[in-house]
DNA sequence: TGATAAATGGACTGGACGGTCCAGTTTTGT
DNA sequence: ACAAAACTGGACCGTCCAGTCCATTTATCA
């Protein structure tokens, strides 16, 4: 009733001095569902590399899918909202979808952003629910976000385009490339500062290109 | 010694008569890996699949991931086999582009197609030659098929193109879209035709579009 | 037809894992 | 200091599964 009140949506009993265990737990589990999987992520395993009794775990998280949930959507909320983050304002339109392309990039091409995204889709089947609201949080949101910013500039007469949400899935997959593919293989490392600076200048002045033409109302 | 000599190198004995149980294992195999994912799946489960005792699937692939990397890479060879059949000929070049991204498009939108990378993508880890192999023979492979294509067509004045190879990786990325991921999140169901061939049509255009203005000498 | 190889099916082993239980210890708030 | 709550650690249960074994049946081939 009194005490340290840390409540989250996710406790299973009305737990009371755990904080710090809960954290430990968080970032045990987060590690090794990111790298093992759900399904090949032992409680046992957590357990251990939370430095904390099974029972522990159990007792603040009902069961392995109740973890599993409280770990995807944390994640997906810290880098979502890490990636979301992008300014939307500066000198020239080009330098801002410049520098949104550079930001969304670096943070989705994390390690930890590749292995978020690997398991949610390996698990979409048995946790629908998550990749929904991955997507809702994450790749829609930021298309949302930029297609009002390109709304807005299209307004001003900067740039033409007749459909925002549209250009903004457009700006994203040409961003996404061939790389994104290669990451989720495991076939790259994740790009360095240079190469994620050289790909958003890319990107960001192909999608100046296309939208500067005139004729493109189909759809 | 003799008999039917329908040797694969994925077998582990010598079989002799085998070739019908063993088409009905792969197919059972197939089905099973591809809703179920590799860990979920069970070599009991197969082989009632296949109508088979379990000691004839060990005894023609003699253990589960051997199983399990003969029915990826057959399903591999097959799209892809499929996929990568888009004839690149034509009257218009807009036309050929529009038939090619209607054809990749309808491939790798199938559920099969889906499952298929899906599991690739979880098990990236344990099973690295396969997502290798998968990359090759598919993306890379429709990548560079058509990467020569518009070489060509550069060559002969139709289009405006400085790297033949990032701009097909453009034109798959525009193809894939948000759609790819939505279908991998199994937020939707396949495209129809028509879907198929309204995006097909706004890719060819808009990639024309792309590479018929003339500054594009970045990268 | 008779010998040989293939397939069956069911029992079995050994191990992993989710989850529970519990007796004892530590921490916390008062 | 004391009671209540949190935590520990390890035993334990039930289940599932990869892979093996084997006695029996079925198909093949000469």
């Amino acid at each position: 009733m009194n005490s340290t009140n840390v409540q989250q949506s996710d406790d299973v009993n009305l737990s009371a001095h755990s904080a710090a265990k809960r954290d430990a737990i968080l970032r045990a589990a987060a590690q090794v569902f990111l790298t093992s999987g759900y399904g090949n992520a032992s409680m046992d395993q957590i357990a251990a590399a939370a430095g904390v009794s099974k029972q522990t775990v159990y007792s603040h998280f009902g069961a392995k899918d109740s973890l599993f949930e409280a770990i995807v959507k944390g994640k997906c909320a810290a880098l979502m909202g890490e990636g979301a983050g992008f300014a939307m304002q500066g000198e020239s339109l080009e330098g801002v979808l410049r520098e949104t392309a550079a930001k969304v990039l670096a943070v989705i091409m994390t390690n930890e952003s590749i292995g978020l995204y690997r398991i949610i889709l390996s698990e979409a089947d048995r946790f629908p629910e998550l990749a929904e609201a991955f997507y809702r949080s994450g790749p829609n949101a930021a298309a949302s976000r930029l297609a009002g910013f390109l709304a807005g500039a299209a307004e001003k007469g900067d740039i033409i385009i007749d459909d925002p949400r549209r250009a903004a899935d457009l700006f994203f997959a040409m961003l996404r490339d061939d790389l994104y593919l290669e990451r989720l293989l495991n076939l790259r490392a994740a790009p360095d500062a240079d190469e994620i600076d050289a790909r958003a200048t890319v990107v960001a002045r192909r999608f100046m290109q296309a939208h500067q033409s005139l004729a493109q109302n189909l759809q």
